[in-house]
DNA sequence: AAATCAAGAACGAACGTTCGCTCTACAATT
DNA sequence: AATTGTAGAGCGAACGTTCGTTCTTGATTT
């Protein structure tokens, strides 16, 4: 199909890369062959090769996408207006997290994005660069509910922040690697953890 | 050298499996190669083969002993008599997270391990009931806590342990991925969440 | 002499990628 | 409207490499 549309090519691109998401949920990046992704695909090699330099370029696209996934969603929470209560946004994130983290979610590729972080140096760059930013979103959660009164003024914005951004982290490496607690023990617990101090 | 002695046994094994981590820490499972491991431990394919049956193998007594490690810790932590409060505890946990999160910290590998465990239904297995052995032990932290007063004895001990795991889990992901924020910065935001409630 | 262990050449399988070909959808021409 | 030219999408056999592993050989100790 030769000198087609704009469209066509976008949407061979996006065939591809959920192929590859699919194999790279199933086995992992290393352990999926390229034939595993253009078999899963319904392509050829040369079609796949014309839209993805390399196996690389293929990675770097889905982790992309995945772990930009995460900093839309807490751009938006840091952002609803009027501000959201701290804990009403730990439960939307940990929303978020259930509904990503089924055999078939995103939030499983991150796991894998995030080891292969520690080999890629330009993979680094973009997790250390998009997860800082998820946490600047955090703190302005927590600046917002500072202003409210929800917590005290003088605590340090970045140290709160990433407290936070534990709690959710946390959940969702329980979650995939133990299959506990559910949302709800998980919740009462921050609360209670909270409470206590 | 035949007829060698149990402790040159050992001693090989053990010269394999340290040579084997730092590959795996430079290099990950799946990049690192016989080759690489090989070399690092100045022997031979046939010594190696002689210790270790296959890579696979090899891999497996790693994320044993990786995923053990943290079990031991808290296991500790959870027995130390008079009890800890809650927030030494978690103290102690982040500076074993600090001593092994550096370029050459056994932590590393742990993220290359909970990723291989998505695929690899053995290691989900043991990675599962470590860290589910972590959570218990932290529960224990909890109960004794309550004991003391520290915490409201009516808390679900189930969540608040899960809660309390999260700001360890969370402290060294972000650790690793972000290299921020420093452990002061952190814990001072953990006290503050928790006095905001 | 017997037993054990290490060495490393060799092997088959599987990998990512290349490359030259076919065929089709559009553009230009009539 | 019909015909032709062509850019380029799609194809898949084949390539060179590299992988994990095996196996023969020789050295070393009892």
């Amino acid at each position: 199909m030769p000198r087609v549309s704009e469209e066509h090519l976008a949407a061979r691109r996006q065939q591809i890369l959920d192929a590859a998401r699919r194999c790279f949920l199933r086995n992992g990046f290393h352990q999926t062959t390229m034939q595993d992704v253009i078999a899963e695909a319904g392509l050829s090699v040369g079609a796949v090769y014309r839209y993805f330099r390399s196996k690389n370029d293929l990675i770097a696209a889905i982790a992309e996408s995945v772990v930009g996934g995460a900093g839309r969603i807490f751009a938006e929470l840091a952002e609803v207006e009027p501000p959201l209560p701290v804990i009403e946004v730990l439960d939307r994130a940990l929303d978020y997290v259930d509904t990503h983290t089924g055999a078939d979610g995103q939030l499983r590729i991150a796991l894998q994005v995030w080891a292969e972080s520690l080999r890629d140096p330009a993979l680094a760059e973009l997790v250390a660069s998009k997860y800082t930013g998820v946490r600047g979103h955090l703190a302005v959660v927590v600046q917002r509910a500072q202003r409210s009164g929800e917590l005290p003024p003088d605590a340090d914005v970045e140290g709160v922040a990433a407290a936070l951004f534990s709690t959710i982290l946390g959940y969702l490496m329980q979650r995939i690697l133990t299959g506990r607690p559910d949302r709800a023990t998980y919740l009462a617990g921050v609360r209670a953890l909270l409470a206590g101090a």
